[in-house]
DNA sequence: TCTGGGGTCCTAGGACCC
DNA sequence: TCTGGGGTCCTAGGACCC
């Protein structure tokens, strides 16, 4: 019988809710449980799939249309974020009752360590990880796929296994029969160019990678994330849990496609004002400032046309940045090209109360800029996002009425969660989840 | 001027993730 | 897979310094 400390070094767990934007759908409507519920109505493709609609053969990606020919009774919702973000922070709030070390990883997975709660409980890290597991599901009406694993790659490739509702241990003595039955391209990390190259020395498996030596890598001439990786697969720990996410955010990103493509300079410029302006509220709801942004412009064979620039003080209101914006606009812009979309990225962010504006306190324009600022937010969260935008947003909120107008169909069968129609507000019945302990 | 070595910082872009 | 939106990390290469 190997030993506890030899079989986990450390004890990590990933968990990974099942379905989880169709579970929460479920979860909010009783009318939705045992139906095939399909997310991603307002996209026209498919978003999260419930396990009767994964049972009829659906998956992630296929166009709505398609769905609705495929299972004429399958339910198609358009995403609530709100609601699967509130279900998110809570599956945090509760794995935080049983170890602080948890990682947010996304909107529906964890990591948790358990190394040393476990031991401090009394328990083996299977039936800690297990409580933790019957807790989530209890508290959310909605299952796990989870994994318990040495290392935090492991422990991601353990919960996929037994999905639904699986707990899958996959300690060292096990890692060879397991990996060997992982094609490289699942693994965590390696995308497409990466598994072509792999697969380009013959590395079929997991188990193909996790027993490279070191002078292999180097021969190759690989790069740090494969060597973290071939190390994690083979058991030896290498990334902490909540290292890297545990607080904070780096970056605000808003990009939308808009559909035709266009070319009208004065159309792609309201665009882009249209999404700093989201960018923009982000931040201001974080309580947080940026120092640096980029904005781009993607055409429609999808190259990016991209300018970088650096503020000299941190900054989140739109006008004073759009104005930075314009001057450089001609950079990334070329008459008679067709584009398909805009996007904004704020980065280099730092708290409001580190960014004082100047060394004697805030001028009387800044005040006054900061009033409007906290109205607008006031209006628009009172009224819905839309009600208040900058004049130069104005082109591209025409075009979106427009395009919702044009909409043949509503997106929705459910009345009460119409999100598409003018000034409709999406109503958001969260039911009251209960006390954490 | 065509010639050293070495360090840091910044930027652009690629790759990957959910 | 002709492709939506929001993120993070890594690296090569240039600028600049001693």
């Amino acid at each position: 019988m190997p030993d506890a400390r030899d079989e986990y070094p450390r004890a990590i767990v990933h968990f990974d809710g099942d379905s989880f934007f169709a579970s929460v759908e479920q979860m909010l409507d009783w009318r939705l449980r045992g139906k095939p519920v399909v997310t991603g109505g307002e996209r026209g493709a498919a978003t999260s799939l419930s396990i009767e609609a994964k049972r009829r053969g659906l998956h992630r990606g296929v166009p709505m249309q398609e769905i609705r020919r495929l299972a004429p009774d399958a339910v198609i919702v358009p995403g609530n974020y709100t609601a699967y973000s509130i279900f998110g922070k809570r599956m945090y709030e509760i794995a935080r009752v049983f170890t602080p070390l948890v990682e947010e990883y996304s909107i529906d997975e964890c990591f948790v360590d358990v190394t040393d709660a476990a031991v401090a409980a009394g328990m083996s890290h299977e039936a800690y990880a297990a409580a933790i597991k019957v807790k989530l599901q209890e508290s959310l009406g909605i299952t796990f796929g989870v994994g318990l694993a040495p290392t935090k790659t492991l422990a991601k490739v353990a919960s996929k296994l037994n999905k639904p509702d699986g707990l899958t241990l996959l300690p060292r003595s096990r890692i060879d029969e397991t990996l060997a039955g992982i094609p490289i391209h699942d693994v965590w990390g390696i995308g497409g160019s990466m598994s072509m190259a792999l697969k380009g020395l013959g590395i079929e498996t997991a188990l193909d990678l996790a027993r490279k030596p070191r002078a292999w890598m180097d021969e190759h001439r690989f790069a740090k994330p494969v060597r973290v990786l071939a190390l994690e697969l083979a058991g030896v720990p290498v990334r902490t849990v909540g290292g890297e996410h545990a607080h904070g955010f780096k970056s605000v990103m808003h990009t939308r496609t808009f559909t035709p493509p266009s070319s009208d300079r004065a159309f792609l410029f309201a665009q882009l004002s249209k999404n700093l302006e989201a960018a923009c509220v982000k931040l201001r709801r974080r309580g947080a400032r940026a120092c640096t942004a980029t904005f781009y412009l993607k055409t429609q064979e999808f190259t990016y046309h991209s300018v970088q620039m650096t503020f000299h003080v941190p900054l989140n209101d739109p006008s004073s940045i759009l104005e930075l914006f314009s001057r450089r606009f001609h950079e990334v812009f070329a008459p008679g090209i067709l584009y398909r979309a805009t996007g904004v990225t704020l980065h280099t962010i730092v708290p409001n109360e580190a960014a004082m504006p100047s060394l004697f306190g805030k001028s009387a324009e800044e005040e006054r800029r900061e009033r409007s600022l906290a109205c607008v937010d006031f209006l628009n969260k009172r009224w819905g996002n839309d009600s208040v935008f900058l004049g130069s947003t104005l082109l591209a909120m025409r075009e979106r009425t427009d395009l919702v107008r044009s909409r043949a169909k509503p997106v929705s069968r459910r009345r009460n969660f119409l999100s598409c129609g003018e000034g409709s507000k999406k109503c958001l019945g969260i039911p009251f989840l209960g006390k954490v302990r």
